[in-house]
DNA sequence: TCTGGGGTCCTAGGACCC
DNA sequence: TCTGGGGTCCTAGGACCC
């Protein structure tokens, strides 16, 4: 007899602010908010209470969002915060507007990048089929472990709940359906330490109430557009043509749209993958402008391509397109890249070739955002070594600004 | 006083080759 | 002089996700 596919997904709850609570206990209850800062927070706690135990710190003398200052956005949010309208990826002065008692703390990513080898370490041990999805999220194939198929695989998905919460005193949600795509709505269905099973035949009843945001794939754009066709919850879409969506959202999209609204999708639990591009970008704290903050900019500048060379490294790769990204003041975006003959993870080389993609932008706004990205990645080892300076070819080809556009040699 | 940083995938036009 | 396709690579932008 074949094993039924039993997909989990398993989401950390409030993964950021958990792992600052197990260090901060006493915040247990409040409105607690992760994300913008530059230093740890335990950094700022130790100067103000030397020799005190971080856990003895009273709850009143952490930082609140009221007097924050600065650009950013929630990283987390506590469940109370949850309760005055905060969330992740909401800017933090609207954030403070919301809750401005809400304790701040900076993410502290060295120890929430071990607690998460810490959490999927634990779930290899039991299931060994797993698919990262980020720093708090995996998928899980239970089809083929032992006690997989057990009420649906709410047995499996306990046991790696409690193996979880003994090893590192934080909580999950796991959902477990036919599919990577229901998985991951169910296992938002009961948040936070809950466990969700949903069989084929619960689509019609459980999914299909749902709204259309809900499917992982469908964001603000493509929810605005269904909205304007007068199509909300998920039954909204599967009650369509699946040719009628394909005419409205193009032949991809729409048909995959239609098989999602019906719970369809086949995609493998994926253990591992190739990355296809690695960057550095980061945000000024004011705007910076190429000509009066020329210094400043080009510091910042070299210092993304030596960080990205120095990912590269680290991680065993190079690569041969170089580019970069800008953010000017009114938030639009500009990307510019050029593929070169040779694989590099040269700092040099990616600073000189990412110089030449910045002159081809027109740099009169202010800048909020630069960032150095290197794509068409390959193994160190497999990849021929890059030559030094076998740059010949491609210096030629970069095109040129466009007409009119002013640009500057700065860099 | 809006709006982080790290990614993946898709689309679409033009170059270039057969 | 006019008229083809298909395939692949490069580049820019955008949607989406965690």
């Amino acid at each position: 007899m074949t094993a039924i596919r039993r997909i989990a997904h398993l989401d950390m709850d409030a993964f950021f602010a958990s792992v600052e609570l197990l260090r901060f206990p006493q915040l247990k209850g409040l409105p607690v908010v992760i994300g913008g800062g530059r230093r740890r927070a335990d950094e700022l706690l130790r100067e103000r209470f030397t020799g005190l135990p971080l856990s003895e710190i009273p709850p009143d003398a952490f930082p609140v969002l009221k007097d924050y200052v600065g650009r950013g956005v929630i990283t987390t949010a506590t469940y109370p915060a949850r309760q005055f309208g905060v969330g992740s990826a909401m800017g933090m002065m609207k954030a403070a507007r919301l809750c401005p008692q809400a304790i701040v703390l900076p993410v502290d990513f060295e120890e929430v990048r071990r607690f998460s080898r810490l959490f999927k370490g634990t779930i290899a041990e039991i299931a060994p089929v797993i698919e990262d999805r980020g720093i708090d999220e995996v998928y899980v194939d239970f089809t083929e472990v032992p006690s997989g198929q057990l009420e649906g695989g709410r047995v499996l998905a306990r046991r790696i709940q409690q193996a979880i919460f003994e090893r590192t005193g934080l909580t999950c949600s796991i959902g477990v359906a036919p599919n990577k795509l229901i998985a991951k709505m169910a296992s938002e269905f009961d948040k936070p330490n809950g466990i969700s099973v949903v069989y084929p035949e619960d689509v019609q009843a459980r999914i299909w109430p749902l709204p259309v945001r809900k499917i992982n794939g469908i964001g603000p754009k493509a929810e605005a557009k269904l909205a304007k066709l007068h199509l909300h919850a998920i039954g909204d879409i599967a009650a369509q043509e699946r040719g009628w969506l394909i005419d409205n959202f193009g032949q991809a999209y729409g048909g995959w749209m239609h098989d999602a609204a019906w719970g369809r999708d086949e995609r493998p639990v994926v253990t591992y993958s190739e990355p296809v591009s690695m960057s550095r970008e980061t945000t000024f704290e004011r705007d910076l402008h190429a000509v009066r903050d020329r210094a400043e900019l080009g510091a910042i500048f070299t210092h993304l391509c030596e960080q990205v060379a120095g990912d590269l490294r680290r991680k065993g790769y190079v690569g041969k397109t170089i580019g970069i990204k800008l953010r000017f003041e009114d938030f639009r975006t500009a990307t510019r890249d050029h593929t070169i003959p040779d694989f590099t993870s040269d700092p040099a080389m990616i600073r000189r070739i990412a110089g030449q993609c910045l002159k081809r932008v027109d740099l009169s706004r202010r800048l909020r955002l630069l960032g150095v990205r290197v794509g068409k990645l390959a193994k160190a080892e497999t990849a021929q070594a890059a030559t030094g300076g076998g740059e010949s070819a491609s210096a030629h080809r970069v095109a040129e600004p466009a007409p009119g556009e002013r640009t500057l040699d700065l860099f």
